[in-house]
DNA sequence: TAAAATTACAACCAATAATTGTAATTGTCA
DNA sequence: TGACAATTACAATTATTGGTTGTAATTTTA
């Protein structure tokens, strides 16, 4: 869910209360009226990314204090097997990924054909199966 | 140091670009003509608190990507070394999948060899070749 | 190399960011 | 209480720019 520019404006605002910091030395801070700022936070004008960042200065807090409730890239856990349970509540995550992933992924995408995909992913685990074996019996000859 | 708008925009392409996605089709998530993300991109156009996190969102991205290198408030300057660490962003995407991906990705990571990843890119942009090669003849017949 | 797709650039216009001015509200203290 | 200062709300105006469409240039694909 998106924030919307009076959302973020009450935040702005709430702060600078808490702060104890009038719109005027708010103002001053930003570098605009304090007109101006009453409009920021009434969610009048929209705020510019160069325009929260001035203004999260002069609060003297980050930026990010305005997304923070956003849910942050989650590392998933490795499976029990290789076809995991899929658990209805949660159907999209995010995964920090390399260049090379996001080809992989790219192309994946590409295929419309869910079975295609399957047979993939079926074809996928066997090889990881066959790099298994292969690492194992490496070891007991070594 | 606040990230001027340009800087912004620069890094809006650069992550575009690493998802290989075009103007257009960033365009047509956020909701605005392809010309106005050009401009974003440039710099030319601010870009607003609410526009942010459509672009964020049409990217697959967290908004706070664009805030990650900042430094929190800070009292005292801490020292050199914590931030001595430059993070390639390319290589630090976030995306959001769904089960079947997270299924192929968990896969993929099981590869160590290098080869059989890059054989199976390879063979998979393949199929992606057929399937479309398909798709175009259907089109042409229908 | 021709086509299709993608990107860059220009001109135009409606929308609005920012200013100044004034009124209303709140707080302070004699 | 009432006068005052400070703070905030609201109005009107203007310069700026966010967003569009159109076209040219560039890159990619077949």
């Amino acid at each position: 869910m998106i924030k919307t520019h009076k959302e973020i404006g009450s935040e702005i605002k709430r702060i600078r209360k808490a702060l104890g910091m009038s719109q005027m030395k708010l103002a001053e801070g930003v570098g605009v009226s304090f007109q101006q700022i009453q409009k920021y936070e009434k969610g009048v004008n929209k705020i510019s990314m160069e325009m929260i960042q001035h203004i999260a200065r002069a609060l003297g807090i980050s930026v990010n204090t305005f997304f923070e409730k956003e849910k942050a890239p989650v590392i998933s856990e490795p499976p029990m097997k290789y076809y995991s349970k899929k658990k209805n509540l949660i159907d999209e995550i995010s995964l920090p990924l390399n260049q090379e992933e996001i080809t992989l992924l790219q192309l994946f995408r590409k295929i419309e054909n869910k079975k295609i995909r399957e047979g993939l992913i079926k074809q996928l685990s066997g090889i990881v199966e066959l790099e298994r074996e292969k690492s194992v019996s490496n070891h007991l000859t070594r």
